[in-house]
DNA sequence: GACTCGAGTCCCGCC
DNA sequence: GACTCGAGTC
């Protein structure tokens, strides 16, 4: 397929400032693939080429569209494409030094900050009935996306709560960088302020790229932002694509005014507009279309269609269970007949415990299927028991970890002696490895528990010196072998089918490290670590890739973002659900966030589109009544019908609307 | 220090 | 329904 005019531009203008602004489904990944193979025919080097994205999967998807183009062109060079996590990771190898902290430096994920956090709030006597380890994290994440530091949180602190949360905050930093860790927000915080303290260190990091594209613009947040500019602010060769009707990370900082002024910033900027859309019929885009103009505050723009096909649906199911059924049959019946492959299909979804009764059906009839995101491989015991492990060998300051395994298996160090030895190490302000070393001077300490401490101490010592030297798989296995894990799954779980399964994923460890080597050219364990850390999950083991080759996708609608499918599913469409319960008790601006989310899965799908809702739906392990989505009355333009207004106003898991007539919400 | 049992809590989304 | 946590017991 040949580029249209306005594609054609957003391709060929190659220096300087641009934004374009781009509607769902017209092709922006595609234009900047092609600018990036466009440089390059242009005698840009690869690796003097940097693009921007979110999240993994975008990234993957882009990397392989654009060695795709490249072809044999340049097989070995390649641009850089990578999350911005991921790029802040790289530069803070480089530079963290001069921010205080260890080059090889921890990335804390959610489990760890909720440690971190819980330990806080016990330092600072705050029950977790006033507030959780959860609450804590989330006030923290905003101030330090506000650009707010320990030191000035107390200031800007309103009410009770948060200045609780600033005593919090100050600790949890302080934890956090005597561990030499850092959590995910510290990631893009941190290279901001290095950028901003050091300019030469700033001008380094630029100078490394001739031209930066960042993709989903509207989803930046003030770091990002910050970052942004400070890698163009020489070349100017920014070319920034986005879609404001598309941006759903409004929870985690983005703010919509950054590509709403990309011009202000960037006064001699070219404004590219795309709005011929090719991935949906013109049935599919009426919906979505009719949806995103509920959104009041949006820049209205004009997708034309370039297919037409048929009618999308509405279909109302029992329950959960039912809603599964219906889905799974239907795709394994247009399969069989030939009409489809499993991987045109994707089941979109709103939260993390919506797949589960999918996987089951899909399961039960044999359906090949990948679940999209879902970190839950990573948050597995057994896998953070391992990998906890292997975070102590790259940094034996790492408290979370190291308390996580001191007695993983049980070797005879209690919780007694841990938080006798806890306390010592706060008390003289030294990290807690350290205070193992000299565990006798604690007092009350037996010989038993001084020969277990001691032996822990030589077990890790030497295992951080195998890891640098030799190769890390055999390291790893070895270490496994050694603690005798399998055993301790034995001894935790008395059914061998579990005992097996969860080996099984212990082995993966070791086949993700394996992955890892190879495809590194300098693999080292923190590296490894680092990546695990950022979910970027082995893509050189190619079972995920094959299986996708040819499998239904489940992904919920976050992730789905930027991806296209013949046949889309959105299940679960009730109030509470989408638009979920807590934007619904959340500020005017939540729902019409939800409502872009709804956008972005309608606009997903290329040909057939299929809404689902259940009439009860099981929570807490009660089945209760829902209400249909507002936004289903709204799609349909029922926006007129007296049970909008019910959705609307009626709190989430209310009773049941007064008659079963009300739930006729659009075609069957 | 390890184990069992019952009460209480529970989660949006992602890197 | 599933999981964590704390009290109580060996």
């Amino acid at each position: 397929m040949s580029l249209n005019p306005a594609q054609q531009e957003a391709v060929n203008t190659l220096s300087g400032p641009m934004l374009v602004l781009a509607g769902a489904g017209t092709g922006k990944t595609r234009v900047v693939m092609h600018r990036v193979v466009n440089l390059i025919r242009h005698g840009v080097a690869p690796s003097r080429i940097l693009a921007v994205t979110f999240t993994n999967k975008a990234a993957r998807e882009m990397q392989h569209r654009a060695a795709e183009l490249l072809g044999k062109r340049q097989s070995q060079a390649k641009p850089e494409i990578s999350t911005f996590h991921s790029l802040c990771v790289r530069i803070l190898r480089r530079q963290i030094h001069h921010l205080g902290y260890p080059s090889q430096f921890a990335i804390y994920d959610r489990g760890d900050q909720e440690s971190v956090a819980r330990a806080a709030l016990r330092e600072i006597r705050v029950s977790e009935t006033t507030m959780r380890p959860g609450d804590l994290i989330q006030v923290i994440s905003r101030w330090k996306m506000a650009g707010i530091d320990p030191t000035r949180a107390g200031s800007v602190a309103q009410s009770d709560k948060e200045h609780l949360a600033a005593a919090g905050y100050r600790r949890y930093q302080n934890a956090l960088k005597a561990a030499g860790a850092v959590d995910f927000d510290d990631l893009l915080g941190l290279t901001g302020e290095v950028f901003s303290r050091h300019a030469d260190v700033r001008r380094e990091e630029a100078a490394r790229f001739d031209h930066v594209m960042v993709d989903e613009y509207q989803d930046t947040n003030a770091a990002q932002y910050r970052i942004v500019k400070a890698l163009a602010a020489e070349h100017r060769n920014l070319c920034v694509v986005g879609d404001d009707d598309q941006s759903i990370y409004a929870w985690r900082g983005a703010e919509v005014t950054h590509i709403l002024r990309f011009k202000n910033d960037w006064p001699d900027a070219k404004t590219v507009r795309l709005e011929t859309n090719y991935r949906s019929t013109r049935q599919i885009l009426d919906w979505s279309n009719r949806l995103i103009a509920f959104n009041k505050v949006r820049h209205a723009k004009v997708l034309r269609a370039t297919a037409s096909g048929e009618e999308p649906r509405i279909l109302q199911v029992q329950d959960e269970t039912a809603e599964a059924k219906l889905v799974v049959e239907e795709i394994a019946r247009a399969v069989a007949a030939r009409r489809a492959r499993h991987g045109d299909f994707a089941i979109l979804f709103r939260t993390n415990e919506q797949p589960r009764p999918f996987e089951d059906e899909l399961r039960r009839a044999k359906v090949p299927y990948v679940l999209v995101g879902g970190t839950s491989f990573y948050d597995r015991k057994e896998i953070r028991d391992v990998l906890a492990y292997l975070k102590l060998l790259v940094n034996p300051r790492d408290e979370i970890s190291l308390l996580r395994v001191i007695n993983t298996p049980g070797r005879g160090i209690g919780q007694t002696t841990v938080t006798r030895l806890v306390e010592a190490a706060v008390g003289q302000g030294k990290p807690v490895w350290d205070a193992l070393a000299n565990a006798e001077q604690y007092g009350c300490v037996s010989p038993a528990v001084l020969k277990a401490i001691g032996a822990f101490r030589e077990l890790i010592g030497r295992y951080r010196k195998l890891s640098k030297a030799g190769p890390l798989v055999d390291m790893v296995r070895s270490l496994v072998d050694e603690i005798g894990y399998r055993d301790e799954l034995a001894r935790l779980y008395p059914n061998p089918d579990d005992v097996q399964t969860r080996w099984a994923s212990v082995e993966e460890v070791v086949n993700a490290v394996g992955g890892y080597c190879q495809r590194e050219s300098r693999p080292t364990l923190s590296g490894f670590v680092q990546e695990v850390a950022l979910g970027d999950r082995d893509t050189s083991d190619d079972k995920e890739s094959r299986l996708a080759g040819d499998a239904v996708a489940l992904m919920t609608l976050h992730s789905a973002k930027g991806l296209e499918f013949p046949a889309v599913y959105m299940v679960g469409m009730e109030e509470g659900l989408l638009p979920h319960k807590r934007s619904i008790a959340d500020a005017a601006g939540a729902i019409d966030e939800e409502r872009r989310l709804c956008y972005v899965g309608l606009t997903r799908a290329e040909r057939r589109l299929t809404l689902t809702m259940a009439l009860t739906r099981r929570k807490w392990g009660k089945a209760r009544p829902t209400l249909p989505s507002r936004f289903l009355y709204e799609i349909t333009g029922q926006a007129d019908n007296p049970n909008y207004l019910a959705s609307v106003r009626k709190a989430p898991g209310g009773a049941a609307p007064a008659s079963n007539n009300s739930r006729q919400t659009g075609r069957q």
